[in-house]
DNA sequence: TGTCATTGAATGATGCGTCATGTAATGTCC
DNA sequence: GGACATTACATGACGCATCATTCAATGACA
């Protein structure tokens, strides 16, 4: 590879992490000073409602979240002690878990999405 | 804003997000393994070799690396025990500290670059 | 020149994510 | 149906980044 080449590539990478660093950093602080949960909380509650319909567990969480399965867990810890979240037993697979959105989880989100969509259109390059 | 540009805004936001997760996971994964330093410890020194010639301040650290001034000091202190890095007095303002790459820290950077432009140019979107 | 604000850098407390591991429950195969 | 592997989830130890604070040096200004 030249060493243009090269060179094009590490500026791509800087330019990608300077948009992803901007924009986590920029929703992470608003997100905790507006309604005090973080990015990561955040995008967890966001991922529950959008799954609500057809419920989800514990698993299906990490198959669609970017976070690890031991992360998620702390996470749901956290949203759970907030009441944001409750864990419920799994009939079919007593060692599964669903994660639900409590009434509050569900205003929280609600409230949030707002937040949160505002900050990407304000710092995702258009 | 419509339904439909604001859940664009979603999307865009999380493939931005898988992309910086993919490769920066990739990235400090391999250079851990392959050349015992993390992603942030390589980047400084990319940064330390790409500015080696004008002399390299904390300060200057600080204004072309996304990480922040504490977190620089600690990485700083990293690379210095193992010896990639020395501190250096500076003259003119005895508040600052020049950062200069050892002899074992210029080679290392240059094994250590060719992981990292290898790893770009498999994980970067084309 | 003495006072007060500012700057460059280090550090301690804290929070969070990851890895490795532990513990049930479930599946598999003879 | 009993032994073993696998799966779903939780947890403790650890590393690392951040914030707030501290300290020393410098600047500004009367």
């Amino acid at each position: 590879m030249s060493t243009e080449a090269t060179q094009e590539l590490v500026e791509q990478w800087r330019a990608l992490q300077c948009a992803y660093l901007k924009t986590s950093n920029a929703l992470d602080r608003e997100l905790s000073s507006r309604h005090g949960i973080g990015l990561n909380e955040f995008e967890t509650l966001d991922l529950l409602a959008e799954h609500r319909a057809e419920g989800c567990r514990m698993k299906d969480l990490t198959l669609v979240s970017p976070m690890t399965q031991s992360a998620l867990s702390k996470i749901v810890d956290r949203l759970e002690k907030a009441g944001y979240v409750q864990r419920a037993a799994c009939a079919e697979d007593r060692r599964s878990l669903y994660v639900e959105l409590t009434e509050a989880g569900a205003h929280l989100h609600d409230e949030a999405a707002g937040t949160h969509r505002e900050l990407l259109e304000a710092n995702l390059p258009a």
